[in-house]
DNA sequence: ATCGAAGTTCGACAAACGTCGTACTATGGA
DNA sequence: TCCATAGTACGACGTTTGTCGAACTTCGAT
């Protein structure tokens, strides 16, 4: 097998509030915001942060858990792309709100 | 004078990590439903929370220094309002998008 | 088979956060 | 004027969070 899922949570198990809260970290919202402009997804390591990989590692795991990204394995990368369809579907226009932000 | 507002950051100075960050809190995200759900606004004490008063205060601090509600003085009251048309100038569809959630 | 690169996990630590009780301010009514 | 009510400010406390380094796993290449 060439691909392969991490775990995350189903679209009917994805809670506001946790979305809420992975969104409401500077780090992370740079991270989705990344991610936004990259439809094929990053890999933790193309991540340019001023943080160690530890910590690029435990950002994109809250992300996931709480729904906002989705991680495949390729190789020995792990390529995390937005979860825009389930989170337009669960609330709708969130994320593009979230994303027109002028920064 | 019979109102008078509290401060609160102009909509150009609103950050959407601060929005974010304030939304991310269960408690306080149960404040912004109950104000989405009343026009004319709540003051603190009428707010139905499982915590006490000097909380119910500290989280519509944290919501009026973010952006997200306005309150101003009427008599002893403070009644605070959701700051719809900023919200949607800034994130058009944020504000939506969360309020969409079934909870 | 061995090595290196990519990520994750773990433990530790400091900073931030949510909560409370108390003290304080201010407003309106008796 | 005095008092009760509404809300805020402050200090304290325990929990959560963001960060790091080190150890570990997995995969691909040499």
């Amino acid at each position: 097998m060439t691909s392969k899922q991490v775990p995350q949570p189903e679209r009917d198990e994805i809670r506001v509030e946790a979305v809420l809260q992975a969104l409401g970290e500077p780090v992370r919202l740079t991270i989705v915001r990344a991610l936004a402009d990259a439809p094929a997804g990053i890999s933790c390591g193309e991540l340019e942060l001023p943080v160690t990989a530890s910590t690029r590692a435990h950002h994109l795991k809250i992300l996931r858990e709480a729904g906002v990204v989705s991680t495949h394995v390729e190789g020995t990368r792990r390529i995390s792309t937005l979860r825009r369809d389930d989170l337009e579907a669960l609330y709708p226009g969130l994320l593009t709100g979230v994303l027109s932000a002028k920064q």
